[in-house]
DNA sequence: CTCAAATATGCCTTGACGGGCATATGAACC
DNA sequence: GGTTCATATGCCCGTCAAGGCATATTTGAG
């Protein structure tokens, strides 16, 4: 129940998420690279999981990860409405955003 | 210093966004278009424009508040290494998908 | 069956965040 | 200057999530 969103707010997690997309990867393996405690990854894990961000494979002691491509999908859909800000819009944006962020004589506060 | 992440997984913050995608607003029209209290209105603008992801414009007494994009190009940024786990590939990631899944014989417990 | 390796889970504490209310600030108008 | 409209902010409270530690669980080996 807990939106795609919230799941990769967290830093560590989006870490695993970016492992993961090289290659799957057993807890060990994780806690190894990244340099977490084996408990925090666990739970992150656990936390991915349940939000459909990754699967599990038993492989001997083994529980070997890998990413599910669904939820970030989801946020890539939410991303296209707000596309049509920076695509095939870029130079024309930039020039307007300059343009608002540099008045070249107005002696802002801030 | 707060990661656009963890910015947009505030679900109020993402409406307000979504809304500010079609046209630019004014605080009371986001109050009231999305049914929230001002309050609540005022300070995720705050938080929105703290990490760059809106602007204002004082308008007489109004405030009106206009996206910018670069955080979400960020974000868009950051799903660029897993976008080839669907794009293009969308067919062959199902057989795939679909093949681990549903093993034919294996008598899965789930 | 016992032990060890790999991983998961429960409990606890702490810190951050969102909501509501009251109030402050700022601009326009008289 | 005082009043009103529009918006911002400070304070308090409840909730929730992350980390750490200890412990449980699962699987393989002997």
């Amino acid at each position: 129940m807990e939106s795609s969103f919230a799941i990769i707010a967290e830093p560590n997690r989006r870490t695993i998420l970016s492992l993961l997309a090289s290659s799957e990867c057993s807890v060990g393996e994780i806690e190894h690279q990244l340099r977490m405690s084996q408990t925090s990854v666990s739970k992150h894990l656990r936390v991915l999981r349940d939000a459909g961000f990754v699967e599990v494979r038993v492989e001997a002691q083994r529980r070997v990860y890998r990413l599910r491509p669904e939820p970030l999908m989801e946020v890539d859909a939410w991303l296209t409405p707000f596309r049509r800000f920076w695509t095939a819009h870029v130079d024309a944006l930039e020039r307007h955003l300059n343009q608002m962020d540099l008045p070249p004589n107005k002696g802002k506060k801030r």
